[in-house]
DNA sequence: GACTCGATAGGACATTTGTCCTAAAAGTTG
DNA sequence: CAACTTTTAGGACAAATGTCCTATCGAGTC
């Protein structure tokens, strides 16, 4: 098989793994038996596990980017696009009550570990913060976009925990709901205390 | 020294270790050494490493419920605790900015370990959850009480995963005013979509 | 002072993990 | 087919870790 290949299907079986039992808890092993190859072979293709850990973070980082300018180029409404941001809690609901958010647990674990990719996780936050600073700008808030982003990124990180500790209780579905009609009255022009 | 001492010795610092590093990256030998006793000592206080872990959570538990209910006993109105509840994210700023959340980070780490211990960590939102619950109910708002206490803890926990993420950046004071804002609107009567 | 028993120290042990090395297999090119 | 490169398998190795065992220390008691 040629290179490429197992790489990226290395680095697709290491962030589903990375993603259910977090990074310290992933060892060469179980991703090596997942994939089907040796634990000897990792190493022609990653010289250390923190090779993987970029490469998983890059792939997140692509994946999301993708999705995000998809809904732009799709040509829909900036608040429109906001909502499906929103939305997302729901589309990976039973992934999230089941291991957390992707993103905020990925950068809790590395934040505590000290590790250097911490900044890679940031970049996926920040993907999304810029994002929907856009957004919100378009939607003629540009001076307070910014406490507008981070509002609703905070939201869904809390809505992804709880959701997370309480996997059987409805309580996703009812947060998103909110978080639209906040966005409803974004939109008429509510203010947002500083 | 007596049994007792030695052992909540070992369990306040395992405390704070696990706070720092997260459970899986504490190991023995780290709390040995900063409590100064050897390694194999340990075995005389704790059979096994997820022992630690249990004794970490009931102290968890015992001194939160301890803060929750000095509140209460000292006779302030239900929004006031609750207003309280908001400024733990001011109280432990620093730490959160560091290290996260102590009770969402530790529960977001055992969910994805499979941990038997998480139920424990689970026990630790409860107390908050059920304890504002009640503040609500206090406050005429019995109905919906369970949906605004699980919307307070959601947003803490956003806030504090934010926090983590940006520890340089003013957020958590901004999201707390606006907390608190809303715990003002809640009080006059507003409603909450569900 | 001798004895008892709770408390401690230090090390042994098996397991796991990340890392590295070497040889074989698979694929490519002449 | 032959020479060469790319890819893989399997194991070796050191370090770290949870666990367990045994000898020793120290305070209280007779």
């Amino acid at each position: 098989m040629k290179a490429l290949e197992t790489r990226q299907t290395i680095v697709a079986a290491a962030d589903k793994l990375i993603y259910e039992r977090g990074f310290e808890f992933t060892s060469f092993a179980d991703i090596a038996q997942v994939v089907g190859i040796s634990r000897g072979n990792f190493y022609y293709h990653f010289k250390t596990k923190d090779e993987i850990l970029d490469a998983v973070i890059e792939r997140r980082i692509l994946d999301r980017a993708k999705m995000l300018d998809d809904w732009v180029e799709a040509g829909q409404s900036p608040k429109h696009c906001i909502a499906n941001f929103i939305r997302i809690l729901l589309m990976n609901n039973q992934k999230i009550r089941a291991y957390g958010c992707p993103i905020g647990t990925l950068f809790s674990e590395l934040a505590k570990l000290n590790h250097p990719a911490v900044s890679g996780a940031r970049d996926l936050y920040d993907l999304f913060r810029i994002w929907l600073v856009r957004r919100f700008a378009e939607m003629g808030r540009s001076e307070d976009a910014d406490a507008l982003a981070m509002h609703i990124l905070a939201r869904s990180q809390g809505a992804a925990s709880l959701a997370n500790a309480y996997p059987q209780e409805p309580f996703l579905e009812q947060e998103v709901k909110q978080m639209l009609a906040w966005l409803d009255a974004v939109a008429d022009g509510a203010t947002i205390e500083t």
